[in-house]
RNA sequence: GGAGGGGUGCCGGAGUGGACAAUCGGAGCAGGCUGUAAACCUGCCGCCUUUGGGCUACGUAGGUUCGAAUCCUACCCCCUCCA
């Protein structure tokens, strides 16, 4: 039967499979499998809700399996409605040749290149015409469309769907004809996406792709799936720190969520977390210590996750200086001055530590502004060389003269 | 083509001639509490300012008025029903 490594792979972070059996039978046959992921190069950035499927294709790839990566330069046109609650813009040929530039940059830091074929949807859809369109979507009805959720939902709250995103599927569809995909991998809301090339390679004469669904991250809100426009997310390229601390500030009930979909810690000892934090038998917060140890290291190394670790304990818990910070400097009018009297809400502004000077007052009217230590709610402030300017709990600028 | 409804700040959504930089909720920011969790409490939440005030903003462009988010005209966009 399944051996267990066959069995972590279909089981562990996986929403759905259609259809398993299919797919088990596919992958026991012993035949190197071309899987698809797509991809709109309207959205550049990786975050950690797209590592959840990455991760599985990397563990594939493990096992002999090919990726083929969609690059959807056509799709992107049209925005994927899915999920959407309105209709997205659509983007230049230049942004979109860019974007696909960074976001392959960061696929291959889960992904291995040497088992990816990287494909244009160009290579097909720029020889389409209208014939070919006619021929693609008298396969498919309205009806079908509507069935859909994010479509029907869109449409009795009276908001607009555009033709073209209901085409949107179709093409997706279709690039599973075209690269004759084995298995199309995607989050649980591509599941009608996926289904719909299933439909069209059956029409078309080619075996159906089996769908892999994973389930959708939920992003630092806690609430909405992580997504970068609804800013609750963890960038693959954030920094080492950032990355660190926004996942210490995740609600403690998607702790083991974030085990289970983003590291490799064997389920046992996610059981065993899972037991401590309902039991309360540990701070929840020791677990997410060690979450974030892990993610940052996947992505920076370990040397970067121990600095985080350290940082962190050190400004957030400790409240003490960070050992390192931005520094902001001071034109002086003459190298022998050592004390100068300047506007703070002028250099909170020009330190990017406020986005205007109104909001610089407030800052300062709250008591959010303190210099080493000392809280100020005077405007004009004397300043010496390397003070250390902090607004907020975090954010800390050190005064540098330039004579 | 016809009839009707509607476009307000990051989002939702009040406001239908002056007291409106615009009720309220959410998001966000700051302070408190804490585990940079949640919940909770408090304050802030357009820009500039010599703190008097000034400027920009309620789809766009004009107009009426001492005064317009509110009235008029044209235009643009969205929705619903009929065809």
């Amino acid at each position: 039967m399944l051996n267990s490594k066959l069995n972590f792979l279909i089981r562990r972070g996986v929403a759905e499979i259609i259809t398993e059996a299919e797919l088990v039978k596919l992958l026991e046959s012993g035949k190197p499998l071309r899987l698809k992921q797509g991809f709109d190069p309207s959205t550049p950035d990786i975050h950690l809700g797209h590592v959840v499927g990455l991760r599985k294709l990397r563990q594939f790839q493990e096992l002999g399996h090919k990726v083929i990566l969609i690059i959807g330069d056509w799709t992107a046109q049209i925005g994927d409605p899915s999920g959407q609650s309105v209709t997205r813009p659509m983007l230049s040929p230049e942004q979109i040749e860019a974007n696909a530039q960074t976001y392959m940059k960061q696929f291959f830091k889960v992904v291995d290149k040497e088992k990816t074929e990287a494909r244009w949807q160009s290579e097909w859809y720029d020889k389409f015409n209208l014939s070919d369109v006619f021929k693609l979507t008298s396969k498919f009805t309205v009806a079908q469309s509507l069935a859909r959720e994010d479509f029907s939902k869109r449409y009795s709250a009276g908001r607009p769907i555009s033709l073209t995103e209901m085409l949107y599927p179709i093409l997706q569809g279709y690039d599973s004809v075209a690269i004759q995909a084995d298995v199309e991998f995607g989050g649980t809301d591509q599941k009608f996406n996926c289904l719909a090339g299933r439909e069209l390679q059956q029409m078309m004469g080619q075996p159906p792709q089996q769908v892999f669904l994973v389930p959708l991250l939920i992003g630092t809100d806690g609430s909405d799936k992580m997504s970068k426009s609804l800013g609750n997310h963890i960038g693959i390229d954030d920094p080492p720190r950032e990355m660190y601390g926004k996942l210490m500030s995740i609600p403690d009930p998607l702790i083991i969520d974030y085990f289970e979909l983003i590291t490799d810690i064997p389920n046992p000892e996610i059981a065993e977390f899972s037991q401590q934090l309902a039991t309360q038998s540990i701070n929840p917060m020791i677990l997410k210590k060690r979450l974030a140890h892990e993610i940052v290291t996947q992505f920076h190394g370990n040397k970067a996750a121990l600095e985080a670790d350290e940082h962190f304990a050190r400004v957030f818990q400790r409240r003490e200086l960070p050992e390192e910070m931005e520094s902001i400097s001071i034109g002086l009018k003459s190298a022998s001055e050592i004390e100068v009297q300047r506007d703070i809400t002028r250099l909170l502004v020009k330190a990017k530590l406020a986005k205007s000077r109104s909001e610089a007052r407030r800052l300062l009217a709250q008591g959010a502004v303190d210099i080493d230590g000392q809280k100020i709610s005077q405007e004009s402030v004397t300043l010496k060389d390397g003070n250390v300017i902090r607004v907020g709990k975090h954010d800390f600028r050190k005064v540098k003269f330039q004579g």
